[in-house]
RNA sequence: CGCGGGGUAGAGCAGUUGGAAGCUCGUCGGGCUCAUAACCCGAAGGUCACAGGUUCAAGUCCUGUCCCCGCUACCA
């Protein structure tokens, strides 16, 4: 395959609030797709994501969490490296905003836009929340002026801010975008940038803020940190190799500019406007093209943990496996509008195309094969004109799924590969192959039949391979061989005729029942809205009554001494108040509590239970614990402090 | 009248410069038996949001109306 030259593909770097959902996820997996696709057709392509981790939000989320940003981000940025991975992502850099050579450079960055005058000191003036601390848009106020957030009044401040002449690039970014149609996709987005912000006039964009302090600080000005946009953005020069002194890297000489940015349709202003003019301010050519990819909604809704309606990738990497979440994201987001998925919808993509279509089509033909010749697939010549239209289909496929890819139609381009493995099946019922192999005579055009199901097989999973690339592997396993050279597949016929297929062929994609599916689902979405809390089962007892319930006195104890039970592991003995008397209580709670935790406690003890030995020890009562279903337990004691003797019911 | 996008079969979506309304799933009927109750064929099902207009011809262009969604700058 001949080099085609370099190819940068960038996603939007997760921000770190939280653990992303399948809407989040929708993104890596497209651009993993595209980048292997590029990767097959020849480019030395680049690959990079990441995780944006700084700005007020994650303050604040760090703060409520009990931890400090860095531990925040720390654990986020991994469960978001996880999920990219668990979905098969084939990334080369993962770069996080808060990694040293990022940071140096956003400050290097930031002192030499200073030092050229496209960002100078002046002061921001706007709607104030002392509650909040932060500045609100007047359009962003609640009855004119309340606080969208807290609701409390808010007030005219000022406060010292760095600004960027976004003005002074306008012509120039309107110009570019305008001679280059490409640059922005869809369409309908350009317009949208264009008419809202470009043509009635770029405000100047405050890069700097004071408010809070997990950023960049501004090297020569550290009260404040650097915009979390400019800081951000960066991370798509930063993580070649740039270097604002002019010593980049090969390697940034090599990918920069991009040929393309994948983001969200929610952040196009920031990747059309913002940037570019922070590229031009830097003397930096512009990415070839920024695509703002729609959403994928669950049922038409935005997802949220309160409506406990999150679909994250990994549950449903779960019950369905990698590559079907992939195939998912990937063929049914439109390329414009938003996207739906809901668990039915993902039951029945995976059991008809997946399962039924592609899986049922291999399974079947590795079956015939073994059967009828022992697993050998051979090329007998026996050609029919019926095989005519199946080879053109099948030779013509890439074609098809690469002019599909250059516009990054990747549904179609899925929808593509899969007509050719309906093309197949349909080949099966043509040719009959059960009734050639009832006839002796008709043997090689059996093979035949054979040998071409199994060649348009693996050409139509050649081109499979960047969509779903381990379902690609474990197909050409089962046949023995591997995925075709991208520049071979308008030829058709180039198996090794004689090749051995497996004689156990596995099962590529289990059937599902939507019914099961939905079951599991509600216990995950029970989870989610207990935030994240799994509620035991709870066992039912028979009914009692409250005089049943009378038959138990319990009374509150205090801890006068407790020590372990020599001969167990589990026990401690403790001797406790009850009103005038003390009581020696044996208790299973060692593995939670040291006896001198014990000492001073106030417990609720059942002082009616019949005395009993444990390990030789008698025990007279019972100390009331909750136990989890990890075992861990928890003594129960009055919430308000009360004498020892004290009756409770 | 802030800007932009959308409303097409039960569900999810295509419909390029106007030229016989399509795809996938589901439903119903048939075929087949190699296979994961899979595969293949056929059928039913749409006033293309609504009302006007241009045209030989409108889902597509124009005007108006009703809904839905995104953006509206210092939240990433």
């Amino acid at each position: 395959m001949q080099n085609k030259g370099p190819y940068y593909i960038t996603t939007a770097i997760a921000y770190t609030s939280g653990k992303p959902h399948i809407g989040n996820t929708y993104e890596i997996i497209m651009a993993d797709a595209i980048a292997r696709w590029k990767r097959r057709e020849g480019y030395d392509v680049h690959f990079q994501t990441g995780s944006d981790e700084h700005g007020q939000k994650i303050e604040e989320r760090a703060k409520q969490a009990g931890k400090t940003p860095k531990e925040f981000v720390d654990e986020t940025a991994g469960e978001i490296k996880r999920i990219w991975d668990l979905m098969n992502t084939s990334y080369d850099r993962f770069i996080r905003t808060t990694d040293a050579d990022h940071e140096k450079q956003v400050q290097k960055i930031f002192r030499k836009l200073y030092d050229q005058g496209d960002i100078y000191l002046g002061s921001y003036e706007g709607m104030y929340c002392t509650e909040c601390e932060a500045f609100y848009t007047k359009s962003q106020l609640v009855d004119g002026d309340k606080c969208p957030v807290c609701g409390s009044t808010v007030h005219e401040e000022k406060e010292d801010a760095y600004f960027f002449r976004m003005s002074k690039y306008a012509p120039k970014l309107i110009d570019y975008i305008n001679t280059h149609p490409d640059f922005i996709q869809p369409v309908s987005r350009k317009n949208e940038m264009m008419k809202n912000f470009l043509l009635p006039g770029l405000q100047d964009l405050c890069v700097s803020r004071t408010s809070f302090s997990w950023g960049i600080p501004v090297d020569f000005d550290p009260k404040h940190v650097v915009y979390v946009w400019l800081d951000a953005l960066t991370n798509y020069i930063t993580g070649i190799g740039y270097d604002a002194d002019g010593n980049s890297s090969d390697t940034f000489k090599k990918y920069w500019p991009a040929d393309l940015h994948l983001i969200g349709k929610d952040i196009i202003r920031f990747h059309t406007i913002y940037w570019p003019i922070f590229l031009m301010a830097l003397g930096l050519p512009l990415p070839k093209k920024v695509f703002g990819h729609p959403w994928l909604l669950q049922g038409g809704e935005k997802m949220s943990k309160s409506k406990g309606n999150v679909i994250y990738a990994d549950d449903l990497a779960d019950l369905y496996g990698v590559d079907a979440v992939r195939y998912f994201c990937l063929h049914e987001m439109p390329y414009e509008n938003d996207g739906i998925i809901t668990w039915d919808l993902m039951t029945e993509r995976t059991n008809s195309d997946l399962a039924n279509t592609l899986g049922n089509l291999v399974n079947r033909t590795i079956a015939m094969t073994n059967k009828y010749f022992d697993g050998v697939v051979r090329d007998a010549g026996a050609a029919e004109p019926v095989d005519d239209d199946l080879k053109a289909v099948t030779t013509g496929a890439f074609e098809k799924v690469k002019a599909s890819m250059d516009t990054l139609h990747v549904a179609d381009a899925l929808t593509e590969i899969f007509t050719v493995y309906k093309r197949l099946n349909k080949y099966i019922d043509e040719t009959d192959p059960w009734v050639l192999a009832r006839d002796e005579a008709k043997k090689d055009r059996l093979a035949t039949v054979l040998y071409n199901l199994t060649e348009g097989i693996v050409m139509a999973t050649s081109l499979l391979a960047p969509f779903l690339p381990e379902t690609a592997d474990r197909i050409f396993a089962q046949l023995n061989t591997e995925a075709r050279d991208f520049d071979t597949l308008g030829t058709f016929g180039l198996y090794p005729s004689g090749t051995k297929v497996t004689d156990a062929p596995e099962i590529l994609f289990m059937r599902k029942d939507p019914k099961e599916i939905r079951e599991k689902v509600a216990g995950i979405e029970e989870k989610q809205r207990n935030g994240g809390v799994k509620y035991p089962e709870v066992e039912k007892k028979p009914e009692i009554t409250i005089d049943d319930f009378d038959r138990i006195q319990m009374r509150v104890g205090e801890v006068l001494k407790c020590e372990p039970v020599k001969k167990s592991k589990k026990l401690l003995v403790s001797q406790i108040r009850v009103g005038s008397e003390v009581r020696q209580i044996v208790s299973g709670i060692r593995g939670s509590y040291k006896p001198e935790d014990m000492v001073g406690k106030k417990v609720i003890v059942v002082t009616n239970l019949k005395p009993a030995k444990l390990c030789g020890v008698e025990s007279q009562g019972m100390i009331l614990a909750a136990m989890n279903e990890k075992g861990e337990i928890s003594v129960l004691t009055p919430d308000r402090d009360m004498i020892a003797g004290s009756e409770v019911g």
